[in-house]
DNA sequence: TGCTCACCTGAACGATGTTCAAGCTTGAAC
DNA sequence: GTTCAAGCTTGAACATCGTTCAGGTGAGCA
């Protein structure tokens, strides 16, 4: 039984949760696969296509059900929150995805119907994919640093540095705040102010009409 | 005349504008600075705190000049916008902020003083922190993309390998446009959302006092 | 049976981060 | 002005990394 592209991306994950992404090295992935690390080179051309196809695999997850149909705003939050889910579900999730500028099928798939979200809803289709993107950005950022909190893990040292000022002692409440609330409260931040655009929109096109 | 921990850390951002992030080896920094790659290892433990306290110098910027009084709005309008020149400033400067997540004198100094724009607006300690962290999020990972798609270049088989959907040509209008003024649509929407806690907070306490 | 691809081996190449004993340089103390 | 410890650097080595490539192996078709 040889080896199909499909099966070196699985591997990859395997490995990547196991030893992250600065883990993640060829001969390793090469002996878990029981292939000469060489051997990865014959169905990707170098590494970094193979992080592409992680990312494309896991951004995936997301469009593989469907979404429920509803309001505008609680599909685009499900979107925002299955996206998050998704890159947490693998160790180094997101910095896989940030780091591949890669157009992937699935990147283009997903991209596509969260648009038609939020065009269905009355929004300008360019505006829509600024959202989108927006969106995107929040999500990608915040799930980064999660991870990267987490990895550094209990090495903290960070009370006993900072000065002990009413701000610092917040910022530090900040960090040690769940981070599930914290990226619920961000997401509705921005929808919040998508709600006031499509609003705008709505009352234009109304006094168009009127 | 010897080195100093400063003049490393100035060297390595001269190195990372000419060479980029993954160029910037501690062998070609030692050469820069008329010194072997080991010598390096005196002043930084090792490179990930050389990039920490390059990541700290990069955000440096942003607290160099005091902000002008004005509105909490715009005020953390500038803020963003600074963060966002300071780290376009530095070939991959994203990149090099996003990937260390240590806490240095300069990253706290300016939360510090952002978080109290939203303080004296009449936000909550704590809630202005996790405002302050959403922006930053936002700004980070819009930053990053921008970046990355920057150092693709004009690799850009993207059209071609695209269905021809109207969504689909939508995205890549998107990936197009501006990206100033994507920037500051994403960081309105934001501004609008707190606009909108901010409205209710005060609308609370009102009839509190009432 | 033999041919032809698809797939993999095994070894090498250059480059990277990091370590460390040994030297040099500097500046203050005597 | 000499001395001496501390601050800084050398130079070579080590393990490991991504990547290449000429040559093997094996399955399926003729």
């Amino acid at each position: 039984m040889q080896l199909k592209r499909a099966d070196v991306v699985t591997g990859a994950l395997t490995l990547l949760d196991t030893d992250g992404l600065d883990g993640l090295t060829m001969r390793k992935l090469g002996a878990l696969l029981g292939v000469q690390a060489g051997g990865i080179y014959w169905h990707f051309k170098n590494k970094e296509a193979l992080l592409g196809a992680m990312a494309d695999r896991i951004v995936g997850e997301i469009t593989a059900t469907p979404l429920d149909p509803g309001p505008w705003d609680a599909q685009l939050a499900e979107v925002a929150h299955r996206l998050r889910r998704a890159l947490l579900a693998r160790r180094d999730g997101a910095r896989v995805v940030a780091g591949t500028y890669v157009v992937e099928p699935n990147h283009v798939r997903g991209g596509e119907q969260t648009a038609r979200i939020l065009t269905d809803a009355g929004f300008p289709l360019d505006r829509a994919g600024w959202v989108l993107f927006s969106v995107l950005y929040y999500v990608l950022g915040h799930t980064i640093e999660e991870q990267a909190q987490r990895a550094a893990g209990d090495w903290e040292q960070r009370g006993a540095a900072l000065p002990d000022t009413e701000l610092s002692r917040a910022m530090d409440g900040v960090i040690k705040a769940d981070p599930d609330e914290r990226f619920a409260y961000g997401l509705e931040l921005f929808l919040d102010g998508v709600r006031v655009r499509l609003a705008a929109a709505q009352a234009t096109i109304g006094r168009r009409q009127a």
